[in-house]
DNA sequence: GTCTATAGGTGGATAGAC
DNA sequence: GTCTATCCACCTATAGAC
């Protein structure tokens, strides 16, 4: 794969400051003051700022995709599976920051057409697989809940998302840690 | 009162801008073109973004505490004011935008020190709403949840806000109505 | 692959005429 | 209150040397 470790470094960086300010709250020189680099090297990897944030995007996704994956082989029970799941989200929250998904979703009026597919997968996957895991967690009888499998995914799913939101608004990370609880604890 | 038809014309414009493509992916240039008028004329009104910005979500916030009211004053059952208070959002989703201080928390990194607690006003006092109206359905049986009221509310808040997000990155308004009627549905 | 230098454009903001 | 004209800082992006 491509692990270059200037192109890693530029990426990482970028997301960063993309979780915290916005997409358009950050600008190549930012990027190049925090890694020790200069502006023009970074168009030498990523040739435009679409470009950034299309990599961007899709590392983030696929990133989710194999802790999905990794989740689903190391925790077997629905209970377990919800919270390592929304524990993914508190590894992100650390500084003021919130999904990345979630950022671009809030900036879609602005986001270049081509990323919106891709924005589009990143919600359709975490929805299938919760939907998944809330359909098996009430076939085996350790989730309780009424309505569809997929109506209470989104209901976790959204409220996670928002719970980032809030968490960022008030100051406060343990608004973030309560909600997650709450969430987990109405489906037993 | 406030009531300077150029005025609130740019406050309009660049509310609608803001709720679409964040705060830092608008310019006073395209709050110009829209209602036909100068930069200059912009500044003249508000000298800087920060000040246009701090109206804005002063706008915003004040605007929610009378819609809140007047649910208050005019629906008595709790599911009703639930529901009441989520349509405020739907109002909103209309244009592929979020609420504006949703938006405002996304890019809290970076925002304005001053305009930190309005922001966190916003939310304390959605916060206070809606546990009242929690605790008070609970107390008449009108509506069935463990936990504490304030938890609820946090539920209910941040799927709101959360599904927004969703809807937006889905470009499915669907999605935020379905959960809406989930996170109603779930507390009788 | 990284650098210096710079182009070309747009950002927020100001001065001063009308 | 709105306009023209302008400033300067910063943005994305490119050319070309090393």
């Amino acid at each position: 794969m491509n692990t270059n470790p200037t192109r890693d470094l530029i990426l990482d960086s970028a997301q960063a400051l993309a979780q915290t300010r916005g997409f358009n709250g950050f600008s190549y020189a930012d990027i190049a003051a925090e890694i020790g680099i200069r502006k023009a090297s970074i168009h030498h990897h990523f040739p435009t700022k679409h470009d950034l944030e299309s990599e961007l995007l899709e590392r983030y996704r696929s990133g989710f995709v194999a802790q999905l994956e990794s989740i689903e082989s190391g925790a077997k029970g629905s209970v377990e599976r919800l919270q390592r799941y929304a524990q993914l989200y508190t590894n992100t929250l650390s500084n003021h920051c919130i999904c990345l998904a979630g950022m671009m979703a809030s900036d879609v009026g602005a986001l270049p057409e081509q990323l919106k597919p891709s924005l589009e997968a990143f919600f359709s996957e975490h929805m299938a697989w919760l939907t998944k895991v809330m359909a098996e967690g009430k076939s085996a009888g350790e989730l309780n809940f009424s309505g569809s499998a997929q109506s209470q995914a989104s209901v976790f799913l959204a409220g996670l998302q928002g719970g980032l939101l809030m968490a960022n608004a008030m100051g406060d990370e343990a608004v973030f840690k309560k909600l997650k609880q709450t969430l987990v604890a109405q489906l037993k």
